[in-house]
DNA sequence: CTTCGTTCTTAACCATTCATTAATCATCTC
DNA sequence: GAGATGATTAATGAATGGTTAAGAACGAAG
């Protein structure tokens, strides 16, 4: 399993730390250094933990947090709070705010990966069945990394696995090539459109050529058939 | 079976509302409000959780939690911790003092509740009551150190073992590199990848080549054959 | 303290699989 | 029908895992 964490840091050095780490860990990162380009982030991607500083230009964190935890869609997406002084009120009102966590900075690597693990098992076990989805189906499965199609284990190499996660995670929602590149890949994801359609022939192939569960949106990208 | 669980908390009103669901759960419940007087009381009843506040009297939360772990008898109790402010260098070193899970005040029952059962489940398999693992004619004792296939005494070495251990705690559960040094080798395990397929390359050797107990999952890890 | 044997780790190399690209064909839209 | 967009295929190179052997680290015995 490895969840998309979105990280939303606007120092270069503090984010460069986090994000090496938590790539190290295993988990697709995303970084975003401004507070209004995270918040629309977070709303398309819904990322499984978001890492958001306090302090941030555009929108501050908290307004941030305020908003994802109004909005339907990204209510239930975990948010670790980093803030620059310890102490009073701005921690406080973190909480009230609806963070889930906070750790204050200076803060050292290991422990904050410790809490990032630990808040994703909390949500994990919370609501649970977040790491199971099936419909048409179709049952893919990240805690056990298995994909099963009417009973019958299919074998899928880890990017397809993350969009067929990705695809599913929101049936009926098209995402935009570039959008399923990022979730499976993270970051770095540069290349070329027809390289994500290479891979959406594949799975197609995979999950039986008969009837399309993966739909072509022309001029959008590709979507998971709702029904 | 009724799990026994030891809430060491001094604070009467959040000690009557956690007693009282764990109870409402179907769990055994032991309260203490004093630091020492829990510790004894772990180390006399040996609970299957020990739900431990981090500002007690007596002795504070983590160095119980320290004492716990250092102790042969109490080793494998699961510790879940209840600070009263997040973000603090008290919770982080809670970590490091061997918790296995902690909550941060104020807390909401249900998740708290949750993750009780979550960890419970965990250790279950992992630490608790179980010693001994059975699978695919493969059968690991702890207590004895023992491993035999089909009746026959496999020699293991430790980090082997530990290994198959975690495996087989969870089959079917892929496991990242690094998780399974971190559970063979402790917090610090820093070695290359191709340290741990060295071991997984001499379990398998050990295990006989012919069926692959040990599957590898490509871009996650290794998980031990469910079926 | 040295010696020996075991176990763990590293490094180097090989094998396989996967992601990406490019090239070509098909289909849709205006 | 022309341009744009998507589908398909095969080739390549990068990433990942497998394997082996050598030597570092550790512990036990002399």
């Amino acid at each position: 399993m490895q969840p998309n964490i979105l990280v939303i840091e606007d120092e270069q050095s503090i984010a460069d730390v986090i994000v090496y780490n938590l790539q190290k860990e295993g988990f697709i990162v995303h970084w975003e250094r401004d507070g209004r380009d995270g918040l629309l982030k977070a709303q398309t991607l819904i990322p499984d933990l978001c890492l958001l500083d306090l302090m941030l230009p555009g929108i501050d964190g908290l307004q941030i947090c305020r908003l994802l935890k109004s909005d339907a869609r990204t209510k239930a997406v975990p948010v670790m709070m980093l803030t620059a002084r310890s102490g009073e009120t701005d921690e406080i009102v973190g909480f009230n705010m609806g963070a889930d966590d906070y750790v204050t900075k200076p803060f050292r690597v290991q422990p904050l990966m410790h809490r990032i693990k630990a808040l994703l098992r909390r949500s994990d076990t919370a609501e649970a069945g977040k790491n199971l989805l099936e419909l048409h189906g179709i049952e893919i499965d990240r805690t056990n990394h298995a994909v099963r199609y009417n009973g019958a284990e299919l074998e899928l190499t880890p990017t397809e696995f993350r969009m067929l996660w990705t695809l599913m995670s929101q049936p009926g929602r098209p995402f935009s090539r570039n959008e399923l590149m990022e979730t499976s890949r993270g970051e770095d994801a540069n290349s070329l459109e027809r390289t994500i359609d290479v891979h959406v022939r594949a799975l197609r192939k995979k999950l039986g050529d008969t009837t399309d569960l993966i739909e072509t949106v022309r001029g959008i990208g590709y979507r998971f058939a709702r029904k």
